[in-house]
DNA sequence: CAAATTAGTTAGCATAGCTAACTACATTCC
DNA sequence: GGAATGTAGTTAGCTATGCTAACTAATTTG
């Protein structure tokens, strides 16, 4: 908020875009938890399952790293999925591995929870006027970027 | 990026600018909570805490709302924000009020995460042309609008 | 074939979300 | 003034999600 301290010569933004950056994104997962809370599952499985339905079948290990989570966190996420049916495990000619690959239900709770979610955007974007709305699908992608780059 | 095609209409595609704004947030703040792990402290609890240092006190029910969380999740949180040193109690006239506010240390922990993230961020920034850092400040602004509209 | 590496799981800990039920104080209403 | 009602926060107990350390099982390497 206070501007009193010019501390960061190179980029006097970057402080200001960081702190906000972090809060916005933040906030805006607390919103989207309470419409996912209607899945029945967490936040966590939901991100897998959406890796895999979006992105196809993979093995344990690439799924955490996609998440960003250590293995064994993965392996329980996983564990839930499973237990909900939503998340099918296929054997490799490498027994160690796992692949996994969401079922027909997980994919139709994804759907539904991605239509409940647009739902939800759609009524914050109607308060939006036409020049801020339309820069807000390069603003995802830029945020993409950021995120993949940090 | 690219302005080769003419992908901006009327209307951009709600659902993907749902879907990809969950996941890019999702993506951004798993990779900040790597940096903020230094700071000892969780991500609920830093997040509270920059309320009280950016914000300035406030009760425990205000802070609740602001976090977007519910009360007694909000006094856990406080618990370990005051064993932790880092947020002190002020009574009011209202005896069941309690007023929140950051310590020294509190306010010292927060600044500290703060240039560990305006480093990981600047980082990233780097890889942004001139004309893309430029409108994120405002891009955040409006993701922060969304987010209390949601 | 023994040793090292790799994939995933199990165990145990901490944080963080929730609801339900409680305490303590404040306000309202008769 | 005192009972009823309302409000602020806490406590208890559940689930989900993060982690590291230590384990098992399978594969690769020397």
């Amino acid at each position: 908020m206070s501007k009193s301290k010019p501390e960061i010569r190179t980029r006097p933004d970057a402080a200001e875009i960081a702190e906000r950056l972090h809060s916005a994104a933040i906030h805006l997962l607390r919103r989207l938890r309470v419409t996912d809370r209607a899945s029945g599952i967490g936040p966590a499985q939901l991100s897998a399952l959406s890796v895999l339905v979006f992105g196809g079948p993979r093995s344990l290990g690439e799924l955490a790293d996609a998440e960003q989570v250590r293995p064994p966190t993965m392996s329980r996420i996983v564990a839930g999925l499973q237990r909900a049916g939503l998340v099918r495990r296929l054997e490799t000619q490498d027994k160690r591995r796992v692949l996994l690959e969401a079922t027909a239900r997980g994919t139709l709770i994804l759907q539904e929870g991605r239509e409940r979610r647009v739902r939800s955007l759609a009524r914050a974007l109607q308060s939006l006027r036409e020049s801020e709305s339309r820069r807000l699908l390069p603003l995802t992608e830029l945020l993409e970027r950021i995120a993949r780059d940090l």
